[in-house]
DNA sequence: ATATAGAACGAACGGTCGTGCTATTTTTCG
DNA sequence: CGAAAAATAGCACGACCGTTCGTTCTATAT
């Protein structure tokens, strides 16, 4: 019986890594991400941070991918606790709010999904990929609240699902700009005319 | 008297360098504009180009305006000759629609607004001061219709405005994404629903 | 015809970029 | 403890970065 003393030595300095990395491409975003900035923060030499990912691109989306998991942790899973239907919807929206509140200096998603929509590429995949799943996953909080009798039946959910990005949008636009006092009392009454207008 | 001989070369030059400048900042955001490709782009060497600038941040800040001058071009000028009120609201969405559709693969101000909105800065104070300015025009163009009894009168003007912004950005962003087509016409259902709302 | 001013060029500066390659250190395991 | 393996450091590379400087070319003014 072997006791492996530092089963993940590798995967957890490449986690430091990429908390460090995640954290500088919320300032820079994944374009403004750079090898040396990187290892200076995190205190590693450039070459030993570079051979966690094999190259700048992979460091990227592995940056791309934190985030996700990171939005999904924070916004989408607590959600699930909520009964289906328009509680869990409203939860998602409140936990959302939660992180834009927590990411106004700064959405590595939102960065990335505004560096990379007119090119093509690895990333550009991904962005696309990672925007995809999570409209899925309004729709399907928001198929299940119709299904209830809770939205009414004639609801077109992909419809909602994008007039929820958009006011989400609006509300991470202006907290960066105008502050998020404000952009948040305006996000709010707009939701609230959003859910009378679709509630039965 | 002293005859300028040629009058407007200068300007002239930095009109062309701005054109490509702003043409190659759609798609790598003003972060991503380097002179030494601006001036390969334009077909003048580096210093060429840096002389009419002065520096890469005022170079970025040029490019700003340009930006700046031809949305208010396209999307305020045309609508001022329309009847203050809900005619010329509307043809302020459809410019801005239009402005949105010919823009799908990288708008300068947009980016430029993520790219800033979290530091310091001339340029972040530029943005600033542009998107402000925006709004307030916004906001006189509701405000006129307001006046004149065509949306109800206890309309939140700000509020509006900040409802058709976040529209607008959710149309931009499912665009780049997801194609301009569905975005479109998501982006025309969820405005004819606002009008509704706000139309006495 | 000559002097002057403006515009653009070309070379070079110190830095940083991403990326290889080779040591060296650290960890793992018999 | 010692060998094998993994992780990190060090160094060098070519490319590009923004910026500076001196030069060249051209067009006007004297």
């Amino acid at each position: 019986m072997t006791i492996v003393t530092n089963p993940g030595k590798r995967a957890a300095t490449r986690e430091t890594i990429l908390d460090h990395a995640y954290a500088l491409a919320r300032r820079d975003g994944l374009e403004g991400l750079s090898i040396g900035g990187l290892a200076a923060d995190v205190g590693m030499s450039k070459s030993g941070v570079f051979a966690h990912f094999g190259s700048r691109e992979d460091l990227q989306l592995a940056v791309l991918d934190t985030g996700r998991q990171r939005f999904l942790t924070q916004v989408l899973l607590p959600a699930l606790k909520q009964p289906r239907g328009l509680p869990r919807l409203r939860a998602i929206v409140a936990n959302w709010f939660e992180w834009s509140h927590e990411h106004q200096s700064g959405c590595v998603l939102l960065s990335a999904a505004s560096e990379y929509d007119g090119r093509d590429g690895a990333l550009h995949d991904g962005v696309v990929q990672q925007q995809a799943g999570w409209r899925d996953e309004l729709q399907k909080a928001i198929t299940q609240a119709v299904g209830l009798g809770e939205l009414r039946t004639d609801t077109d959910v992909a419809q909602l699902a994008f007039e929820i990005y958009a006011l989400m949008l609006g509300l991470h636009h202006d907290a960066g700009l105008f502050g998020f006092d404000e952009a948040g009392r305006r996000t709010r009454a707009a939701f609230e005319r959003l859910w009378r207008s679709w509630q039965t």
